[in-house]
DNA sequence: TTTGCAAATGTAATGTTGTAACGTGCGACG
DNA sequence: CGTCGCACGTTACAACATTACATTTGCAAA
């Protein structure tokens, strides 16, 4: 496994990264992907497509209907520009495009923020535990629920 | 920490598992929660509130009304009766009521099928993670998506 | 017995999250 | 110029979940 470095991206150059990253992929980055995910890379916590639906309507003074946001969030985790959190039905941009580890997320039941680790040894081992249960094509989910040091 | 067995309860013997395990957690054991929980627990797959709620409507021939599900659910879930799969916003009952190990869920995205597994290490090395992250009344959800073994 | 209380359940309405089906605009390419 | 594919729009609906309040039940104090 080769090293490599996570200096998270932040503000117009998340985006950029988030441009190439999909068009590396062989998508296209139009307005409407920018303007979905600028407004989620804005979220402090995860989004649900209803919340960005709205700032996006916002944003462009007409609106836009969730239907449209699924279908680009979709292609967000698909691709690895965002990540859905299972347990709060919401999205949250992924801060380094482009790396595709698991990662495991921490929500605080109190504030609602999430944070997210990552540990491929941990997750490695889930994964190496559902493959011995017979799974194959195995994509972990490991989220946890707590209180988090702020909300002590 | 002692050991203990997992023989799994199956059919009545579960219900009754379920009954002792609710009654000794001060709660009630009631005709709608004991139908609720033996419903659940013919179910081969993760079963959402709606489904049950259906079932049960049947099964006592007048509608009852999802709230009064998620009601009882919910207490289920809290005194460990069952169990939510949050990736499947459905529930499974507790194959072994009493027994309150973190559990990792395996989901087969084509049948749906939710195969369980405990791993006391695992889980316990997600809770360090969390706590480790200043996070305090973790609570982990761990579940893996994939293909099962019949499914290949 | 009756009164009063608390827990469990019923009822209705509403809010939130997620999909399906189909139509429209627009650029690429022969 | 067609026509093909992709992105996006529009409408409708399905699935999941909660809120507020009413009614019933069981139990115990007066």
């Amino acid at each position: 496994m080769a090293a490599h470095h996570h200096h998270k991206h932040g503000g117009t150059a998340l985006a950029d990264a988030a441009q190439a990253a999909l068009i590396d992929a062989g998508e296209q980055w139009t307005d409407m992907r920018s303007d979905i995910f600028s407004v989620l890379a804005t979220f402090e916590k995860p989004a649900s497509a209803y919340d960005i639906a709205d700032m996006v309507s916002q944003k462009r003074g007409k609106r836009v209907a969730p239907n449209s946001v699924y279908r680009i969030l979709d292609l967000f985790v698909t691709t690895n520009l965002a990540r859905r959190v299972e347990s709060a039905n919401a999205y949250v941009a992924n801060s380094h495009p482009g790396c595709l580890h698991d990662c495991i997320f921490l929500i605080c039941d109190t504030c609602g923020t999430a944070t997210h680790i990552d540990n491929d040894i941990l997750s490695n081992n889930v994964r190496a535990a559902a493959e011995h249960a017979g799974f194959a094509e195995v994509r972990p989910v490991i989220e946890v629920r707590g209180k988090c040091a702020d909300c002590d």
